[in-house]
DNA sequence: ATGTAATGCATAACACAGTAATGGATTGAT
DNA sequence: ATCAATCCATTACTGTGTTATGCATTACAT
């Protein structure tokens, strides 16, 4: 007497080997993580149909299919903050850049959870792939601070080290905001989200009234992208 | 024929019931935490010697267990940013604050992880122990601030809204660096880390070259406890 | 002091995780 | 056509939080 397991639907005739049957583990496990907030092996094969063992023989575990799933969000998030346009207002283009990274945080916090949450430690940064699509979203935040140093606006001579303080100072706020921490105490978060903004261009050389002006410009742009629906990604 | 149980220890006496029992799984849950980096209620259990019904019977679930645990670390933490003196320099004395933090999230990786990652949901803000708790070491940074604003230094009409700026970078760099990112990319954190605290303080309103002043200070401050050995906590 | 209610906790078990061993079926190569 | 390799379902193991049950012990009321 053969006991029906739980997690596999028996009596399903074998089916032939699905080629994109990794792809569709990938993309199955980022729906799930977004629609549902977690990705287990046993959500995951009776979503898809087949047996835990896929993700062993595909991945050789969780941890690894998380890891292309991270990637996947990577991308998606250096194309989308890539989208703004580049203006004559550098620092207005900063700024928009940082708008779009918070837009993304909040449409996908567990995606976001993931990429930039203890699942960071997971993904091995020695692993050149992995390396590369976190840089690319770096890279996208480095020029634009280039841009404003260009423009005369700032006045930064180690462009990375910058990049980094503004990336620790978004990516804080954003983890705060996701954990509802402002909602809890009666904050506005678009309000210290802007005073980041404010005093650290501020901080790189930019007049004050000028930054005020750019803030301006690109609160402007993002509320007009937040209204018009930003393109959705995959 | 009865079947021994893994989790307890079979054959014990029942002991008195212990006063302090619920004292004492707090702080093995905290210990444990700090030094295996996890807690789960099986190894708790076995730990104590007690089965792992006690985390039901004096806190109802792992969630509560857990949410007890952090609100010692806020304590700790509190006390710990507040160690730092109050001189005539206040960014300096600011600045003084920003290592501390930073010291403690290094040397207690995982309370952190426990007390600001996703565990920051878990911990009810609603509730009013809870939230005092966190506050505590917020408006710890909020007195920082004011000074540096009643000395001159600084022109910030909304504290509340500078001291979430500041902590959002502080966090945000926090977080990156115990995910291990600077030393897979191979940056130096205290370099970005610097960086933060030296934009911030000139948007704030400070001349750049007073910040550096007090960076300097602050720094030799920092290096000087990590040699001492800053008090431990708990 | 004695009967009674309530508390505390060990036992056992359930449902959920990730993962490993096994073996059968399909695929691909020679 | 035979053999090898690959893929994957089955099954099961360990570990997780949690719950139901029942037996002590404690606290309280009379």
């Amino acid at each position: 007497m053969t006991v029906l397991w739980r997690d596999t639907l028996s009596g399903m005739p074998p089916r032939s080997a699905d080629p994109h049957l990794r792809e569709r583990i990938i993309t199955t496990a980022a729906r799930l993580l977004v629609t549902e907030g977690a990705v287990s092996a046993r959500r995951l094969a009776r979503e898809l149909g087949t047996s835990t063992m896929v993700v062993y023989t595909h991945f050789g575990g969780m941890d690894e299919l998380i890891r292309q799933v991270m990637r996947r969000g990577f991308e998606d998030f250096g194309t989308e903050l890539d989208r703004g346009a580049v203006t004559d207002d550098a620092v207005a283009d900063w700024m928009t850049y940082l708008w779009s990274y918070r837009r993304f945080a909040l449409r996908e916090p567990h995606l976001y959870a993931v990429m930039f949450g203890p699942g960071l430690a997971t993904f091995r940064l020695g692993d050149p792939a992995d390396l590369a699509a976190a840089r690319s979203t770096f890279v996208s935040l480095l020029r634009r601070i280039h841009a404003c140093v260009n423009a005369g606006r700032w006045e930064v001579n180690d462009v990375t080290t910058a990049g980094e303080a503004v990336w620790s100072g978004v990516h804080g706020h954003t983890t705060l905001e996701l954990t509802g921490f402002f909602g809890a105490v009666g904050r506005d978060p678009v309000r210290s989200y802007s005073e980041i903004h404010t005093r650290m261009s501020i901080g790189f050389g930019d007049d004050a009234v000028a930054t005020a002006r750019s803030l301006s410009t690109a609160r402007r742009r993002a509320v007009r992208t937040d209204r018009t629906g930003a393109a959705s990604s995959r």
